[in-house]
DNA sequence: TTGACATATGTCGCTATCGGAATATGTTTG
DNA sequence: CAAACATATTCCGATAGCGACATATGTCAA
């Protein structure tokens, strides 16, 4: 076993490119299958496999709706790699600030060397 | 040629609950690569392995000290999946939104009916 | 019921990735 | 220079994910 199963882990399901941009499309609303592989280039195949894993971590919901069924985002399920990564954040903006300290060192240098 | 290179995307390189793992650890400083080793119970090679990965999507930086290769975090190079998850927070917030809307529907039919 | 439509599932071959073990590279010390 | 130490790299076998294609399931319409 290399990988966690990408059927249950969200940093694995999103890891794929083409589940990443079904999710973009379904940000703009609840989708059917069939225009989920109109918008996109894939096969229906394809699409109905992604939006399997996709649901069996709980970033999608589905409804049937006649003979379609009706595919809509279920954002929620991504919190877990929102605060993973937010935990990051406290490390980004510790840099940038150093950044900027550092620039005004540089500032306040430059503001000495001219009086 | 199934998922973009794990070498060359980050959403990959962060898929693996080993190099996460690797990342938590570096998150409280720089750290060498036999300490890695100690506090999470990973053979040498594979800690080099996958600190070579991150390193090539940047997400950490390498310090020759010695025979000793101090690794840090480069977190700026987490920001294209802090973006793209970002860009379902208003997802997440419409959804908390509605429920919210929905919460003082209710509320507000309590006190109708109390009135 | 039959046929068209919408979606899901199964099979197959390919490839990338992972972990383990052995080994190579580079560095310090004596 | 040799030996100990720290890390990187290579080779291996196993596995699991992906896409393509074929087919099954389920639903509507005539």
């Amino acid at each position: 076993m290399a990988r966690a199963s990408t059927t249950s882990d969200v940093f694995n399901a999103v890891a794929d490119v083409h589940r990443r941009e079904i999710l973009d499309v379904l940000i703009t609303g609840e989708k059917a299958v069939g225009a989920i592989v109109g918008d996109l280039s894939m096969s229906q195949p394809q699409v109905s496999k992604h939006l399997r894993v996709l649901s069996e971590v709980g970033l999608v919901r589905c409804r049937a709706e006649g003979r379609r069924r009706l595919y809509r985002l279920a954002p929620e399920h991504l919190r877990p790699l929102h605060d993973w990564v937010a935990k990051y954040e406290r490390a980004m903006n510790d840099r940038l600030d150093r950044m900027d300290d550092y620039l005004e060192e540089l500032q306040r240098q430059g503001d000495d060397s001219d009086t």
